[in-house]
DNA sequence: CGACTATTTGAAACGATTCAAACCCGGTGG
DNA sequence: CCACCGGGTTTGAATCGTTTCAAATAGTCG
């Protein structure tokens, strides 16, 4: 759906979705994961900035545009809550380009596997057991690397015992000390 | 002043500037060049998102935050005209990540030099001869590669002949066709 | 001119990718 | 109930592109 008219704005109540762009020759970057509590479509100028797709069962909350932009014309204050949020994206967006111009593999796993954390933190869960949902693929094509790569990282994170996969591994248990170490550190200090 | 409260707004009339964040061991990316046109300071709640350099001797024109908050409050329009700044700045670093995470370091450099030329015509000017006003290093920190390899990227298109330094090589003209070639496409299309 | 910095170029080393094979697991049908 | 299939994942070995380190060159400013 990139490119078209946002008809409406969608809030996610659960399930987890991709944000992604492409290059004409198939090369993809997954801009954002998306899951509880993230809106999709908030695109002011009605154009949606990139393709979603889901990569769990999803169910989304609808607001249709027309009422949203009536509500947001009545009480300016939202328009600013608005401009915040799209702020945050951007810092986001910042700190993701500083994983991706500079962190090496093993990285930007960490990296990701914390960020897994604090939205879980964000949903009211507990941090520590992440739920890996979409597959090896979407996590390099969300880090700029390969699948592969992924998997290695994820070993490589274990034999340190920085993870553990318990019994069925789409979820790891995170030892959050050694992860920081391994993570690079985040781009907000100084 | 990475951080800190932003005291006013700036807007840049001439010269050139570099926003970016660090890692804490000094690994640094470049998340945006900054010229005429551009804003400063313009994060809403009044905390800059990243710190801010001259890469050349530049002129501002400064608006005191206050008086700023003063007129948004008065017309409510600007604040829409704000927020489609910001959900275009999102657009441009989704694009960035686009290009650190998929692309190889011939067509960073290519898409880099497309960009000084988009720019060039926004301000005004015949977008061919770009300035390179930035060292190699900075362009390093910007693509997510090191200056050697902008360097070697840089030699690779001039014997292709895609691009052409007359003189003195702080300029470089371009040949847009093979360019568009070598950049591996923008993000924008299906 | 001479000193300093930025840039270019070369050669070796490294990390990630590629290609290929083996593996694990959930689902299907004999 | 077990054989088999297909997708995703892991692991291995070779390859490739970028980085690293080092030296040579060009450009700038006193």
């Amino acid at each position: 759906m990139g490119g078209e008219a946002a008809e409406a704005v969608f809030l996610v109540i659960s399930g987890m979705l991709r944000a992604f762009k492409t290059l004409p020759d198939g090369r993809r970057l997954i801009t954002a994961f998306m899951g509880e509590g993230d809106f999709l479509g908030l695109a002011v100028d009605g154009i949606y900035e990139y393709a979603v797709e889901a990569v769990t069962p999803v169910t989304l909350r609808r607001f249709p545009r027309h009422r949203f932009e009536a509500i947001l014309d009545k009480s300016p204050q939202w328009r600013n809550t608005l401009l915040h949020n799209a702020t945050e994206e951007l810092r986001l967006a910042q700190d993701h380009m500083v994983l991706l111009g500079c962190k090496n593999a093993t990285e930007k796993m960490a990296s990701f596997l914390l960020q897994l954390a604090r939205r879980n933190k964000r949903a009211g869960r507990p941090p520590s057991p992440v739920c890996l949902s979409m597959t090896r693929g979407d996590i390099a094509d969300y880090l700029g690397m390969t699948a592969e790569t992924v998997s290695r990282s994820l070993t490589f994170l274990r034999e340190d015992g920085v993870i553990d996969f318990p019994a069925h591994r789409n979820v790891a248990i995170l030892r959050f000390d050694k992860l920081a170490a391994q993570s690079g550190g985040s781009a907000l200090h100084e």
